[in-house]
DNA sequence: TGCATATCGTATGCATGCATACTATATATC
DNA sequence: GATATATAGTATGCATGCATACGATATGCA
């Protein structure tokens, strides 16, 4: 059963005033709407066999096949190891292959198997299916706000993280 | 370094009409986000040698000490096995304290001790400090509406999950 | 009372992610 | 060309979370 932790936001804080307290709640529903979005989404690609992770790396390869693995750890941002491990475990289902690089012999570029293309295909439906049911009846433009409400606080995460990269994207 | 995901919006969405642009660019700020803010609080609380879980898990008993290991994973959201996994260490470094309960003795109730209390009167500053770095420069008012929009979210995203329970708290 | 069932915590094994260290290979610099 | 440095992947070990199975107790119902 999934529970919540807004009750959490009373034990961390000491905040009443109106302002801080939907400062400190914005910090949990963050946290919980990004936890069970994790658990709807694993849920609904378990019939594919593959994870969350796993979809995730071979949904960038169907963009960008035959990445080097640092690469493609980078664009993922994941570390060098925890893609390595994931690659392990998609290559050993077949849905993924490691080819040496002619040119650099230290490197090994993943590609998607047939196999692998035809789970992303059907990845790609159950992700836009997934997220309607998630935003159902939040108007579009809220649902506009708030993207651009977290932007900005991904923004400030970002400085806190890196110093400064700019590389924020859109 | 840490990148950033909102690529994969692409590689993941046929989607460019601007609503749904907007809803897949949420989910994928809502994860950043979430996980950016992980990046941060963990850094901020190494200094305290307690993780953010474990830190999850002394916040929790500073309100309510005493608690038997099982209400406490449902209340932090945790199964009863990781939570488990969480008091032996938080054991193991001497911040809590497992005691069998009299009435049943398959119950054990978790306590915080004195070492406990400080590092969560500690963890409190630097919370408060951290959060309001990640809110700089964001008005009170999208702050609410985004936590608006991220708890209206969450209510979709608990019902998909449970179900219904009807417990999202606020 | 006495067995069926539920609950508490633990044990085990898998998936994921991190940090650190190591090997093989490239590249840069002298 | 020889050596110092950087980079690609891998190995290892820790922390976290999940699911399943299990042993110890409790509890409900006959």
């Amino acid at each position: 059963m999934v529970e919540n932790t807004e009750h959490l936001a009373a034990a961390l804080g000491e905040a009443n005033s109106s302002d801080e307290d939907w400062a400190i709640r914005l910090g949990f529903y963050i946290h919980d709407a990004s936890r069970l979005r994790r658990i709807v989404y694993d849920t609904a690609l378990k019939p594919l066999g593959v994870t969350r992770s796993q979809a995730w790396v071979i949904a960038y390869l169907s963009r960008k096949d035959g990445m080097p693995q640092s690469d493609l750890a980078g664009q993922l941002d994941l570390g060098k190891v925890a893609l390595g491990g994931l690659v392990d475990r998609l290559e050993a289902t077949g849905l993924v292959e490691r080819r040496a690089d002619a040119a650099d012999r230290r490197v090994k570029r993943i590609f998607l198997s047939s196999e692998g293309r035809k789970v992303v295909s059907r990845m790609r439906k159950i992700a836009a299916a997934t997220n309607s049911v998630i935003l159902n009846g939040i108007p579009a433009a809220e649902v506009k706000a708030a993207a651009q409400t977290l932007h900005a606080i991904k923004t400030n995460l970002l400085k806190m993280v890196n110093g400064n990269l700019g590389d924020d994207g859109d």
